[in-house]
DNA sequence: CCAGGGGGACGTACACCGTACGTACAAGGG
DNA sequence: CCCTTGTACGTACGGTGTACGTCCCCCTGG
């Protein structure tokens, strides 16, 4: 008989999620699985909770982070949050369990490091790099949740075209004309929409700060 | 006995949740909490499922939108982001339940109504509306996770005063420069900085459309 | 006033969950 | 050789959601 190891767990959970939802997983179903014994599972792993944090750190170490230091400044960063949205790509399911647990391992240090110092190249101070870095985080996981369909987009994510057009449109006559581009949503244009945003809106911060700056160094 | 109510229930589960967070929610615990058999209260809910989502319309339908038409339209969205912060002071532990699952009730429209209309008030289109709600409550549902203390901020949320000093500062230079900054996080602060980030740069968008117009309609 | 019926409260029962505990067996060191 | 160590495994306990059957109270029709 093969081994049973903590990478193939934790592979063969991943596997599970991605079939069944999250909501399935128990340790009886990947035991099965993997045709082994329940308690064989707690040799390796010592409950469900670190091995769901193993999960998460799995999953969140496979996002491929291409940095092209030539790149301007914006577009790396552009790039950065892009990869993080892979996520909701190749484990759509599991991007819940990623999202739903603070995780302490350096895996997700990696990510912060990179995008603090591309920030501090381009001029930002520290307090400012930090904060732009947490709106960053919060965009980009709002837009992971809304993407795997689980948060409340109040533009339900999958065939709304039944449940839109019921509104009152006395009531609601805004939701009521825009019916049809709340049914439907690029989750690539979307994301890419407010990415944008955020990043043209640093970049104007930026240059705000520099010819203050200036200006407090002229006068 | 005083008679059992779909409204009594859906209270208990709030306040059993903001006691003992989500995870100790049960029928039993909740049956307990209202001194009553665990079968009684499946006569006024058909099933968990549907009273976790009667939770998150409840908790949600609480937030209290106050909209003054005098003010400048920036302020506006700026008050209506806010209201839903409201959300995890108020209902802290809740909050994850309210965005975990997609509700469908009107009650998540009223706020999609009124946003909808400020932007339009405004001068954006439908499509620019629509994107920008979405930008919005992406960055909103990012910065309650955050808040909340369950998304990984990479900053961890409390007491992160033992785990960020002892990451090697020669791997990451400036996770260590800024450990004391990743360290503490004024969730108000952080969230406004973010928001005053969106506000200005959808400020600014605006704008510029409607210069690009004038020109177009001088050109 | 009484009979009947309907609805709510309840207890039991089942399938499933996470996991603590005790056992059996294979490999390596004295 | 024995003995230790580590892994696989079965059993068992307390928990979960909920389907089902029973009981009782109250409300209505006669």
């Amino acid at each position: 008989m093969p081994p049973l190891t903590r990478a193939k767990i934790v592979a063969a959970a991943i596997d599970l999620i991605e079939r069944e939802g999250a909501d399935a997983i128990s340790m009886r179903r990947i035991a099965a699985d993997l045709g082994v014994g329940v308690m064989s599972l707690y040799n390796h792993v010592p409950n469900k909770a670190t091995l769901l944090d193993a999960v998460a750190e799995t999953v969140l170490s496979q996002i491929s982070f291409t940095d092209d230091p030539e790149a301007e400044w914006t577009e790396r960063v552009r790039i950065q949050a892009r990869a993080f949205r892979q996520i909701a790509h190749h484990y759509p399911r599991s991007t819940m369990v990623v999202v739903s647990r603070q995780l302490k391992s350096p895996a997700g240090l990696f990510p912060v490091e990179r995008a603090l110092a591309t920030l501090r190249e381009a001029g930002f101070g520290g307090e400012d790099a930090v904060q732009i870095l947490r709106t960053f985080i919060a965009y980009i996981i709002g837009s992971l949740l809304r993407e795997v369909g689980v948060t409340p987009t109040f533009a339900p994510v999958h065939r709304s075209d039944v449940h839109l057009p019921d509104v009152d449109a006395t009531l609601f006559p805004e939701v009521g004309t825009l019916a049809p581009l709340l049914g439907v949503c690029d989750h690539e244009e979307a994301f890419e929409y407010g990415l944008d945003l955020l990043i043209r809106a640093i970049d104007v911060q930026l240059r705000d700060s520099r010819s203050s700056k200036g200006e407090s160094a002229r006068g």
